[in-house]
DNA sequence: TTGACATAAATACAGATGTATGATATAATA
DNA sequence: TATTATATCATACATCTGTATTTATGTCAA
């Protein structure tokens, strides 16, 4: 990537200043106003930061500024419950929100759920964590999943051997699950944890 | 929170999800575009989500409809080393950022730091996790920190007792440290862990 | 039935906004 | 020295954009 100048890092910083203090982009005008610039002078900075791939543009759309690598956000849901209807229905009741970076969610269907319980502790997931759990086809063995067993949600070690499911809790004082109706929700894929006080 | 009619509901939505697309609010003739609908209809709509308390809007401001509660994220460093100077000194040097709610960061001083070792396993803390560390000013016993022990930064629960700093990992193999030369940098607020693969 | 509200349209206007053009000046570079 | 990149300004223009106004229809509760 190519070096920039002063007068053009000062204005892609106000960029980035004034897009997270607002939350969209600046106009040309609100840029020179606030550099007691012309109008002119900052198309010059514009073009500039665009050609050195610091800025892409969209034509003739207002606020039309855009960083190359933006971060994105998706809402991921957090459920109060798991059940046997989880992603096939649309996700609705949702209680909360978290914001999860698109590259990690990628074009994955997700939920997220708040951990209950010291079963997974030795995998470092804690009761009040919240954990964000994919759709996936296909999980592998020692992959930590969302399943459903006799209707009840649960999060576990998953295994499978000789065609039969086992899930198994990280804390050995938990004894290995083994149904004939086993039910995979998903994969985990990111874990939060908040430290309050 | 008013209900909101089927339309208004939809009108809500799209909005939403082309903010989650673009990265920018619509226009009004943006929605009504994708509505198939007359501006003064998408007008009143705005008007409805507004007095309704689902929209606010700064006026005359193009692209100026904005949400109420909008999810807003600080950029906070990920450092590959800490040492004396952190807080101290701008960081610039970031190699990465996480981007963390501002719910979470609220006013904050932060940064962040990939974990190595196992010494805080038991805690659920693991080898690659991201964590953001705040400075405060008194930790607590059993509080998680960041500290500089002789210039090595290491991640330990604090523990003081008749004056005296104890440093402690929760993986027992690893002896408590106590020094003269311990620099408390700040404490864990968050985590976040990616599952890959 | 009257009023409040939701839905929808058409039109007009002022100001916001991106863009184009032309000009000047300086500094670095080939 | 000629050229290129940088920095700046002034001005003009087309169109984008928010806003105001007016009209109309249907529903529902008081």
């Amino acid at each position: 990537m190519k070096e920039l100048t002063e007068k053009q890092r000062k204005v892609l910083n106000f960029i980035n200043e004034f897009y997270a203090d607002n939350a969209m982009m600046p106009t040309v005008r609100e840029i020179a106003g606030h550099f007691k610039l012309s109008i002119g002078s900052i198309q010059q900075h514009l073009n500039s930061l665009q050609t050195k791939g610091y800025l892409t543009k969209r034509d003739s759309i207002s606020r039309g500024i855009d960083f190359p690598n933006r971060q994105n956000f998706t809402p991921v849901a957090v459920l109060g419950s798991v059940h046997a209807g989880t992603f096939l229905e649309q996700i609705e009741d949702a209680s909360d929100y978290v914001y999860i970076n698109t590259n990690v969610t990628r074009n994955r269907k997700c939920f997220a759920l708040k951990v209950k319980g010291d079963s997974m502790e030795p995998s470092g997931i804690f009761e009040g964590d919240t954990i964000v759990v994919s759709k996936e086809d296909k999980p592998y063995n020692g992959d930590v999943v969302v399943a459903l067993v006799d209707g009840e949600s649960a999060v576990k070690l998953f295994y499978k051997e000789n065609g039969r499911i086992f899930l198994k809790s990280s804390n050995t004082k938990y004894p290995v699950i083994t149904s004939d109706n086993i039910e995979i929700v998903g994969k985990l894929i990111y874990l939060v944890r908040e430290y309050k006080g």
